[in-house]
DNA sequence: CTCCTATGTTTACGTTGTTCACATTCGCTG
DNA sequence: CAGCGAATGTGAACAACGTAAACATAGGAG
């Protein structure tokens, strides 16, 4: 089955088939792209057939849209990558513009996965979803909030003001990325943003 | 046909009457509420008459969703109003915080009209649009850099920053709107901002 | 080997956006 | 005032969608 060419009644592993064909759906146009009857078409299957995996359709845009978050933690994490600074209030700024360069740069090469992965933005449960997590077992929120925290924990940031210090980043850098994806905002460059 | 009680076969003003009924609809449940067959049934006309007044349902949520950016810049000019202090800096930042202000409170006290508003967000000659104009004649967008460039005029801001300036608060408060609104913040008290 | 259960299919229903041929009315021209 | 063209609304139809119910098939536990 592993290897399955075996096209039989039973199709081996369909929920991640149709996660996949749904996230290639997303890529091209978004949310409302991720039609369930095209993603069970893609999936070489019938349209009930989702119902055995998914609870809806909401249902299967909001996991599509998990994978896509999780594909943005991994994103931050690359962007994050190069803070080797040897001074440690620098290597903490540097991640936290890895936060956003990553956020950003996500959004601008994958508008469509941004898209879903903002779909039906949080029960915020859902920030905290292990599905939603990157390769380092953290989600874009948290990855956020652990680079506010390493500032506190360098005397940068006052203890209280990390909280409305993560709501402000967020929203400049979620404001920022929704403006350029969908918004007047239409420029190649990857601009160099303050956090 | 004015005081149109005549319920005969035109209507009068059917496409007044379209737009009202889907802001109703919109106000109570965001873009997607407001559909097509919906709006017409609410209208009290068949579906295909509204292809008389708009190309398509997305051509008739963008109407609806440009005279809901016509009350968010209502509101962020009842949110300026009170901007009467003496000293001309401190006005020109009231002014400032009156645009963030009324941008939140609109997005908080009617967020499926503020849903509807960031519709298809702008092709951005949209937002110049005259219907998309408050009482003042100007968009929320102009509203902004009307504020930012009441700061130039008296020295407080630098002109070539105006720009970024601009992208920045506009990032920051939509962002904190959009959170706000779908999003995983949902406090009561109407938190003071800066911008 | 047998049966239970998980999984996929078929068919059907109601709703949506959209189009086309047709009906009705408004307002202008003669 | 008569009548005609243009504007506006109707009705029936189509394809696509989400969803549900009854049925078919296969895989694994006993």
């Amino acid at each position: 089955m592993e290897a399955g060419n075996t096209r039989s009644y039973h199709h081996g592993d369909l929920r991640a088939a149709l996660l996949a064909a749904g996230y290639e759906l997303a890529l091209a146009g978004g949310a409302d792209a991720v039609t369930l009857r095209e993603t069970t078409r893609r999936a070489g299957v019938s349209p009930a057939a989702a119902y055995r995996h998914f609870a809806s359709h909401e249902d299967l845009q909001l996991a599509v849209g998990a994978a896509a978050m999780a594909d943005l933690a991994r994103s931050i994490e690359a962007h994050q990558a190069g803070a080797g600074d040897p001074e440690p209030a620098a290597r903490a700024r540097q991640r936290l513009i890895g936060v956003g360069d990553g956020y950003i740069a996500f959004a601008l090469d994958a508008p469509g996965a941004f898209d879903i992965a903002m779909f039906g933005l949080f029960t915020m449960e859902h920030a905290f979803a292990p599905e939603t997590m990157g390769d380092t077992g953290r989600t874009p929120f948290q990855l956020l909030t652990d680079a506010l925290a390493d500032l506190v924990g360098l005397g940068l940031l006052r203890p209280e003001q990390a909280e409305p210090a993560a709501i402000t980043c967020w929203s400049t850098v979620h404001g920022f990325a929704t403006l350029a994806t969908s918004g007047p905002l239409r420029q190649h460059p990857r601009p160099e943003l303050d956090a």
